[in-house]
DNA sequence: GTCTATACAACGATAGAC
DNA sequence: GTCTATCGTTGTATAGAC
């Protein structure tokens, strides 16, 4: 593995571990058994090094949600696809929790930053638009426009503060993978009043599958840190 | 006014204005026309000026939801009570938005003003829980013991990180108060679906209620800021 | 590429005169 | 109560040898 990402790699960890802002480029370094002096040879400074972590963020997102691939041919999916979709954020959400979890912070003191951190979204919420627009198509979801993108934008807030959230209710501030499952009952729950009562029944398995995995990420806690 | 709380004033002022961490115990006594020797007379360092400020919020919203009146007789009051709630919760967000904005930031500086922001916040859920439980024993509400709770949960993560997210949707960075006002259709929508067909009408006229008050505040955009 | 050593700036905080 | 002056610490970042 490169100098250069074995930095990002690091950085990371100590990010999500001990907050972005108490982690210093000596930190980083000295993690790392490593001079502060080398550390600046591969990148010109701290801002720098968390603008390799956004691309990373950007890449692993255009991947999970299949922005990449320009074939023309996005299938819209079903109630499995919203589930592949939950699974991405969760994921998402998991390894880079240190950016959603001082987020107005991280955007407010580089503009740079602030304008790829809206210019990585925008097209996943073009995604999900379509997706929506396709589930309600099939029957699944009952909702007139509106009401879809208030749900839309209901869901888009509660799922990106969601590592926030968790970090003000927990004393120590430490979040586990389980707990960042938790927040996928609660998007169902918002969606359930406009559901189609016949999908409710698979809602209900899809809910008890993501049930399972907070469970086996439970166990097998820490490992994936 | 007596200097301390002319800082504590000016404090909140540059807080909200530029984020808690642009903002140092200098910039405070320079916005004073003050020394910073003087500052330090008056409050030992910076976290003390903010738990003061923490004091305030916590003046506020116990009077604001009347939990210092010990009378016993707690009104459950209807949707007009709601609003005075929302009224409440959206002139909060305003008065110290830095705090919403930066939430787990500033908790996870200060293990004791974590605590003490979950004792403030406490008592306020309680009083909520028996608001809607008062609403759906009035036949406003029609949701089982569940998904009362869920919606609870749901108003608050809403709640409180509306500024935070406004923050991120704005390319400066810099809310108005016509913004967090609308917070409060968000929060209507989501009980919406388990509102009896009755109580709609009502509510509707409560929204329309906030909108005026919404545009009021963009008129009068900056007066108080 | 990596190291050591160090410059530099910012901020928090204090001492002591008035 | 308020000022001026200043210290100490920490974190960012660079210079220059290896």
């Amino acid at each position: 593995m490169k100098t250069k990402d074995k930095i990002i790699h690091a950085a990371i960890e100590l990010f999500n571990l001990q907050g972005e802002q108490n982690v210093t480029t000596n930190h980083i370094a000295a993690h790392l058994g490593m001079s502060p002096g080398n550390l600046y040879y591969h990148f010109r400074n701290k801002e720098d090094i968390i603008q390799a972590i956004f691309d990373r963020y950007a890449e692993q997102l255009n991947l999970l949600f299949g922005l990449d691939d320009n074939s023309g041919s996005e299938s819209v999916g079903g109630l499995r696809t919203s589930m592949r979709y939950m699974e991405a954020v969760v994921g998402l959400m998991w390894q880079f929790r240190f950016i959603y979890e001082n987020l107005p912070d991280i955007l407010s003191r580089d503009v740079v930053m602030a304008e790829k951190y809206r210019q990585i979204q925008e097209p996943v919420y073009g995604l999900m638009t379509r997706h929506l627009l396709g589930l309600r198509a099939q029957g699944i979801l009952l909702a007139n426009d509106e009401d879809l993108d208030a749900l839309l934008h209901l869901m888009k807030q509660v799922l990106i503060f969601w590592p926030a959230y968790l970090h003000t209710l927990t004393p120590g501030g430490n979040i586990t993978k389980a707990m960042v499952y938790g927040v996928v009952p609660r998007v169902f729950f918002m969606f359930r009043p406009y559901m189609a009562p016949e999908a409710l029944d698979e809602l209900r398995q899809l809910e008890q599958y993501f049930q399972d995995k907070a469970s086996q990420s439970r166990v097998k806690e820490g490992v994936d840190a």
